[in-house]
DNA sequence: TAATAAAATTAGGTAAGCCTAAAAATATTT
DNA sequence: AAATATTTTTAGGCTTACCTAATTTTATTA
């Protein structure tokens, strides 16, 4: 049996292999966690010796595909419990991340099918990021940053690139959320500020750095 | 913050209280959880240090109101999960305790109030045990069990009086589940078990010791 | 490339929650 | 009431997942 903080090394070392583009230094794994460097060269060697990642001493970790399996799942619970938290029990979605990481570590391949069933499949979770099928498939999601977008083209926001809550809850007050439209009227060339329309009502101006947050498709 | 060792404590003494009537020794404790019995001096020491339960040493151990105050939250939370389970996903009744033990662990009075609004407030959990409600407050059931009922009348099953899984499932056999109506047809006085009726088809024997384990109401 | 800085590891320690073996307290039987 | 049996506690250990302090390895800069 593997415990919830193999469950959650493995996670990050999932998140972070993206991050990095390659071999995760413990270093980077202690950070996440907040803990000491010393525990998690223990914690590394042991999930070594399980063979769910490979383990250079002095380099780093990089996940083997058995391990990646298991951080796949974690993350298929994690986002299927938040789109639940958010789409059944209407929380909102700048307060249910703390939640799923509770609620992924319930041990049911079977609990997790059924609500994927009763959330009828859902593709994306309320921040945007895509729900790994049964698999373990992830379908890439074709969206852009808004920064990317064009002015004068129109946007419908899927997602958010950023685990902040206080982004998310600086986008409740601008009463922008999920599924808003907004519209790129202009970029101003001083900071690569956008002026925008948020569902058809003038709302003023986004920062890049908001606008680099915001995962958007065409609309 | 509160352990979910703890908390099962907590949960067991609460439980064997009742069933003892009185002081709960340390050696049921370690039966409840097939664990040794060192083990539940050392943390009925612990949980009498933060003043959860009072514990006499060789005698025994009852909850204060603080610790009753916390195991009723987590019998609450447990059955609300259980019905969640049944009544939204669908799972079987008799497939639900392990996952509810998981569940109930989960810290969030937030969720656990979503969830008993999104139920619509349920008084009953599929294995017909009272759920309390947020104030702690235990409704008492009016059920009796059928094995109390009379010949002639016609009760309606509203829980199960056992965590068996082995009753469960041959209650599922016989097609009986909750809300199944039965109509006591006769009592065999050799051995007292009952020829009902299962939602008006002819069913046969119920032993006295089945027909003890059913609560129902009158139909 | 040698010196210094940064990152990682080794060594030894802690708290939680379990364990076994032995001792002490309580209950039961004669 | 003494002897025996049962229950509970004490004492000391183990594993998990963290810790600090000291050392070693790797990277950076002079």
């Amino acid at each position: 049996m593997i415990s919830t903080a193999e469950e959650n090394y493995l996670k990050a070392v999932f998140k972070l292999e993206t991050e990095l583009q390659g071999t995760v230094p413990t270093g980077a794994l202690a950070q996440s966690f907040n803990i000491q460097a010393p525990s998690v060269t223990d914690m590394v060697k042991k999930l070594a010796s399980k063979k769910l990642l490979r383990y250079e001493k002095s380099k780093g970790v990089r996940l083997t595909d058995k391990g990646r399996k298991i951080a796949v799942a974690i993350v298929r619970k994690h986002r299927i419990w938040e789109t639940f938290l958010v789409q059944t029990l209407e929380f909102r979605w700048d307060e249910v991340h703390a939640l799923a990481e509770q609620l992924e570590h319930v041990h049911s391949e079977e609990l997790i099918d059924r609500l994927d069933t009763f959330l009828g499949h859902p593709k994306i979770d309320p921040h945007g990021d895509p729900i790994p099928d049964k698999n373990g498939k992830i379908q890439a999601t074709r969206a852009i940053t808004l920064k990317m977008g064009e002015p004068g083209n129109t946007y419908k926001l899927i997602g958010i690139r950023e685990d902040s809550i206080e982004l998310l809850q600086f986008l409740n007050k601008l009463k922008i959320g999920l599924g808003s439209v907004l519209f790129i009227e202009d970029r101003e060339s001083f900071d690569q500020s956008l002026r925008v329309k948020v569902d058809n009502k003038a709302q003023g101006f986004l920062s890049a750095i908001v606008a680099n947050a915001l995962l958007v498709v065409d609309a």
